[in-house]
DNA sequence: TTTGTAAGTAAGTATTACTCACCTATCAAA
DNA sequence: TTTGATAGGTGAGTAATACTTACTTACAAA
């Protein structure tokens, strides 16, 4: 018997709050399924009824925060009228969502990338629409003028995620204080401005 | 019996070997302890002779990359008079051996991160000091006037660091071809020079 | 009242990472 | 020569793990 996603029963909801709590503590891979369950005072078996499998467990959670902040984003562009400043405010977003919410981000950078499965999964085609996203804004910004013609916008996007994603990484697996405002003006000056003097 | 480092016996070449192999094909948690043996035509008792867990044999053949990684990134520098320059081979470098080893990569951009003994491993102290000789590049830099002295160094290094690695994730992830000097120039050019005309 | 189905249980099972006692060969010291 | 310490390697374990299967219960609609 499948979960068919109509309702939301609350056994469902009960792992997927356990899974988040064992997820602030422990790494992926050290949780075990008992733990899952027993900290949601449900049967194993039930995992299965409503996940294909841990990992799904782990993506359909992650879903759950992606859609989210990628509303979040969405309503923040909308304010913004010139390109560089919507891709300030993405970085900006991205930085403030990944350090509020360690838990997503430590899905999202540390987790799932090792595995196939996740690139087929709803999950990933959320931060597809999320880098179509930026990517559209820079290829307005270059027909604009906004952004420099020769510029390759697919790598311009890779060096914004990268950005984004490193400076996170810190606060992600140590732990360390991460200054949101002062991190992301700093990342929009370096890409927008360049470091040379 | 633990294994002393003195000699280097051909049962753990073999596991080694095994294991890499297998890493070409499949992620880290989905290869099993009985296929490396059996691989490498050793018993599975054998691995925990030399290593003391299977995380541990990743560590270990993420050093031996490491290793080599760090001599050509060190030989290539001292070969720059300038410290942008330096930086320019050290993305180059970098970007290099990420394409040319994606064996190398995958391990250390999506398998080790999301376990906290990574950290404490021998491998990690190699990224350490390959982060270390960046943030004193760009420390002489800024000293000399080659880099804008308002530069966050720290978060000048994590968006260098960013770039490169995200520019790499779609050669490991999807095996996509990725042109090096492009790439690296593209990144070069983004972060000295900035995108704005 | 019947019946279909969603929610949840309990007792499995094969596989897994890892351990432990043991064997054999080598080689230096007594 | 004998001893024995040690390195390389084996093979049969074991507890724990992710996942399955057959089952029960709750309950809404017909």
């Amino acid at each position: 018997m499948k979960h068919r996603g109509k309702t939301n029963p609350p056994g469902r909801i009960k792992i997927m709050e356990s899974f988040s709590k064992l997820m602030w503590k422990k790494d992926f891979h050290s949780i075990t399924t008992a733990e899952i369950a027993g900290n949601a005072s449900v049967t194993e078996g039930l995992i299965y009824k409503y996940f294909k499998d841990k990992k799904d467990l782990l993506y359909q959670v992650l879903n759950e925060h992606f859609k989210a902040f990628q509303e979040k984003i969405e309503g923040r562009i909308a304010n913004e009228s010139s390109c560089v400043s919507q891709l300030e405010v993405i970085i900006h977003t991205s930085l403030e969502s990944y350090a509020e919410n360690r838990l997503f981000s430590k899905m999202l950078l540390l987790e799932v990338r090792n595995s196939n499965e996740f690139f087929s999964s709803r999950a990933y085609s959320m931060v597809r629409k999320y880098a179509a996203t930026i990517l559209e804004i820079i290829q307005k910004g270059i027909d604009s003028g906004e952004i420099q013609e020769k510029t390759d916008p697919h790598l311009l996007r890779k060096v914004i995620l990268g950005a984004i994603e490193h400076a996170c990484l810190g606060e992600i697996i140590f732990g360390r204080e991460l200054d949101i405002d002062k991190t992301s003006s700093g990342i929009s000056d370096i890409i927008f401005n360049g470091v040379k003097p």
